[in-house]
RNA sequence: GAUCUGGUAGCUCAGUUGGUAGAGCAUCUCCCUUUUAAGGAGAGGGUCCUGGGUUCGAGCCCCAGCCAGAUCACCA
């Protein structure tokens, strides 16, 4: 690969590095005795410390220089004087180490004493120092004016997801969002463990993919010689863990659905899902209501939250609308003992595009999801669901059209489902085999798997349990106001890197041929190239290798293809 | 999947009717001992996303493609 100039002078500077007895990539342990926060929150002018980080700025001034090192917590400046590293003759640590073979982005060792300048910057004064790792490759940085004002900054959304690692090394506060995330999913746990319930582990790989209705991705297993399903949701299996006896169980998913990308969609995502026994989902309600105070405080230290233009508070307890008064509210239609046809003449009257796959529950869903779902800006239960679009659910005790399901909606989203689970088997039954007649109607969304294991599971009886799932990723971009998925991932799945194949002199005159004409004989190219037999044979063998173009024999003759 | 917008130096971006590719920062050389977005002087650095086409001439116009973003559609 071609490197930039950039790239190749500091490979020179590594090797002068080497030959100088510098090893630019040493093993040993860092003695290390405090951080770039630590130093700031607790600052002793005189005070001894070892450090160590990224070179991120540079301003050098003849036989001075100030500096700034990042760690894990932050930045410091620090001072590199000529007369303080090289106190003898040699001056060539400073001269030549420090000026001249340093970049920013390497990572140095730092001993120093800490002191502010005049203008009264927390400072370390560096007294010797050491390179740890050499950086090959400049860093985007970005540079902050006084204000604060950010200039060049590295803000391109494919760049900054392709190589997170350069996002993080330069944008602090794409770090904090990390942190928030998995102060979340601690907060999380602390929560159930506190109460009981047990983290559990449940397959990835399942022969039967389950608990929700999507597209799953497949994949082969060879000894079994079966196909094998990327989970898209957890839940029968812990329901099976329930029936076997466990009063609560929880596990933090991930989950694989092989559906459209967007802002909101990432193939692979996170839920967590618990379940817990002899409870209802009206308690359900009220610990999700705790469990998300919990969490708000534990990631922002508030229960308030910005998200784009919404305040939104997580503060106990929240709103509950049914789902009929919902759609009662904000249309004037009454869902209650509607016909099918009546919903979709419902339907056509308040323009929402209906087909005939679409049943009861799906037609009520459309209403809602088109009139309803944003309205609820503070978090607010949806409850009692139509029955159609609820298979796993109990119906509800005072309405057999009803689910006992509530959703909690967020910024018009869904954060939240939950049920009383359906615990008799035989509805269990009827209500997987009715999906599959939906599925086979042409309905995308119904599930066309029965998981008779699941069933012989409930045979052998599940006590009434709730089950809760919430979307981890959702929840963490309205805990840090990011309105994209792709922010709160480490590693957004992206389209893969176009491969830049080099080509040697003689391999491009043989593409060059072929792009105009995509089939040739071979002793006419041969000839056409103009190429010695030598490099003719090199040239096409390594085309072949990085299958641009293939050799094909035929009774006609030999021919080349460009692939 | 549809529509729109974009892709130019390591980074952020200009680029006129279609007429020799630019700026700031970064890099390199020299000067500078308490500075703080940018000290001074000089230099180097380009597959203008890719492939075709129009043209005497294309970063710019046309066609096709790739990639990304936004808005939809889809999404338990």
């Amino acid at each position: 690969m071609a490197l930039s100039e950039q790239e190749r002078v500091r490979r020179e500077k590594l090797e002068q590095l080497k030959s100088k007895n510098i090893n630019p990539y040493p093993a040993p342990e860092v003695d290390i005795d405090t951080n770039t926060s630590e130093i700031k929150s607790n600052f002793v002018d005189g005070k001894p410390v070892k450090i160590a980080g990224r070179l991120m700025s540079r301003r050098i001034q003849g036989k001075a220089s100030f500096a700034e090192l990042q760690d894990a917590e932050g930045r410091i400046q620090v001072y590199f004087n000529r007369d303080e590293i090289c106190p003898d003759e040699d001056k060539s640590q400073y001269n030549d180490v420090y000026k001249k073979l340093l970049d920013i982005g390497d990572f140095i060792y730092i001993k120093g004493e800490l002191f502010k300048t005049k203008v009264g910057e927390m400072t370390v004064m560096v007294k010797d120092f050491e390179l740890l790792s050499k950086a090959l490759k400049p860093l985007p940085l970005p540079k902050k004016d006084k204000e604060g004002n950010q200039y060049d900054g590295f803000t391109d959304e494919e760049q900054r997801y392709r190589q997170r690692y350069a996002d993080l090394a330069v944008n602090a506060h794409v770090k904090d969002v990390f942190i928030k995330r998995t102060k979340l999913f601690t907060a999380m746990r602390e929560f159930f463990n506190d109460k009981g319930y047990l983290e559990v582990e449940t397959p990835i790989l399942q022969s039967i993919p389950g608990g929700a209705a999507a597209k799953p991705f497949v994949t082969h297993h060879n000894a079994l010689d079966i196909p094998l399903y990327l989970r898209i949701a957890n839940e029968l299996y812990l329901k099976r863990l329930i029936v076997g006896g466990f009063n609560g169980v929880y596990e933090f998913s991930k989950n694989f659905r092989n559906e459209g990308m967007d802002r909101t969609h990432n193939p692979e995502f996170t839920a967590m899902e618990i379940y817990v026994a002899y409870k209802d989902y009206n308690w359900m309600m009220q610990f999700v209501e705790q469990l998300l105070e919990h969490c708000a405080k534990a990631v922002n230290g508030t229960t308030e939250a910005q998200f784009k233009e919404h305040h939104i508070d997580f503060k106990a307890p929240y709103k509950r609308v049914t789902m009929t008064d919902a759609i009662k509210e904000y249309t004037g239609f009454d869902i209650t003992g509607k016909s099918e046809d009546e919903l979709r003449q419902a339907c056509l009257n308040m323009n929402i595009d209906v087909d005939d796959t679409m049943g009861k529950g799906k037609l009520i869903d459309e209403i809602f999801g088109e009139k309803c779902e944003p309205h609820f800006i503070q978090p607010t239960f949806i409850t009692d669901y139509p029955k159609e679009m609820s298979p796993l659910c109990k119906s509800h005790r005072d309405n057999p059209d009803l689910t006992e399901r509530f959703e909690l909606m967020v910024c018009g989203k869904e954060i939240a489902n939950a049920y009383s689970e359906l615990n008799d088997p035989i509805d269990q039954r009827e209500r997987f085999e009715e999906q599959l007649k939906l599925s086979k109607k042409g309905d995308e969304e119904a599930t066309e798997f029965i998981d008779y294991d699941f069933l012989r599971a409930l045979e052998y009886g599940m006590p009434p349990t709730s089950g809760l799932g919430i979307g981890m990723d959702r929840l963490i971009m309205f805990l840090t106001n990011n309105p994209s998925i792709q922010e709160v991932l480490f590693f957004p799945q992206m389209k893969p890197e176009k491969k830049k194949v080099e080509l040697s002199a003689e391999e491009k005159v043989i593409m060059d041929a072929l792009k105009k004409q995509a089939e040739y004989e071979l002793a006419d190219l041969k000839s056409k190239s103009g190429l010695s037999n030598k490099k003719w044979d090199k040239a096409l063998k390594g085309l072949r290798a990085k299958e641009l173009a293939t050799v094909n024999k035929t009774d006609t003759g030999l021919f080349v293809e460009l692939l």
